[in-house]
DNA sequence: CCCCAGGCGGTTG
DNA sequence: CAACCGCCTGGG
């Protein structure tokens, strides 16, 4: 590996839980290694985090307060935890899924992954990602050869659909185009996004074809970090169904319930909770 | 062959 | 309003 790659501690296990955090739907370029570390690329740095002796590890050419950033270190997510007098299904919840944290992914990568989410499965979005990078991303060389930056929105914004089908994104690829071309022309700005409210940024982001109240939460909740954002898709809606009160209403949760339907995602989709 | 998968958008009643 | 359906693609 290149000397200009750094191992630091990054945090306790106990706090940061890479298997969990990594593997929650919340991001699209990370996946484990043969050794159990996770290999992955998160704005312009290639990384590998791996968990030994109870400690969270980080080798990168990344400055260490990136991924203090990146892993939202700075805000004190047991304390949070404890706080949601939903009931016994979510307290179990939320120590079933502890350790796991809502991670400060790039805005534009993050919109776009989640409008190529839609009616797709995890492996698909991410192998539909990794073309896309592949195709129009730029190339760096990194501690296991070559990988690609996700693309600027300024190298989508020329294309046609036509030439995004290697990508194999289906009808979702003009929806790319589209936010490309509305970023490149200064009405997607995610500064601004992020210094809006809450709804008043997701209001924003589905004037955008192919936006609807998932994909903008999704792009609210992991992208601007907005954690008051509870996006509900299928396994979220049974979990609800199921365990919550008829009249339940995820804002009774506060400013952290996208934090507590991450753990909710993550129990029943471990569960299988049907 | 069928159906479904972590939606959206347009149409219909 | 709710209910339906087509959409690209891939996997079971």
């Amino acid at each position: 590996m290149p000397g200009d790659y750094k191992t630091f501690r990054l945090a306790s296990e106990a706090e940061l839980n890479i298997a969990k955090t990594l593997d929650c739907g919340q991001c699209f370029r990370w996946n484990r290694t043969e050794s159990g570390a996770w290999f992955g690329v998160a704005g312009e740095y290639d990384a590998l985090a791996e968990a030994e002796g109870g400690e969270v590890y980080i080798t990168s050419r990344a400055p260490e307060d990136f991924w203090r950033g990146y892993f939202d270190m700075s805000l004190d997510y047991a304390a949070i935890s404890r706080g949601h007098g939903a009931g016994d299904y979510m307290a179990d919840c939320v120590s079933f899924g502890a350790g796991i944290r809502i991670l400060n992914q790039d805005p534009w990568e993050t919109l776009c992954s989640f409008i190529i989410s839609q009616c797709n499965n995890i492996t698909r979005i991410k192998g539909i990602v990794e073309r896309l990078c592949a195709l129009c991303g730029e190339k760096r060389q990194g501690m296991a050869g070559e990988y690609h930056l996700f693309p600027a929105p300024s190298a989508l914004a020329p294309l046609e659909p036509e030439a995004l089908a290697p990508i194999r994104a289906g009808y979702r690829a003009p929806y790319l185009i589209h936010a490309a071309r509305e970023f490149c022309e200064g009405r997607l700005d995610f500064s601004a996004l992020k210094a809006m409210d809450f709804d008043s940024a997701k209001k924003q982001l589905k004037t955008l074809p192919g936006v609807g109240d998932k994909v903008a939460d999704c792009a609210v909740l992991f992208g601007l970090h907005k954690l008051e954002a509870f996006p509900v898709d299928v396994w979220i809606r049974r979990a609800l169904n199921q365990h919550f009160p008829p009249d339940f209403d995820p804002k009774s949760l506060g400013e952290y319930a996208g934090l507590f339907q991450q753990y909710i995602y993550y129990y029943a989709r471990w569960h299988g909770d049907d």
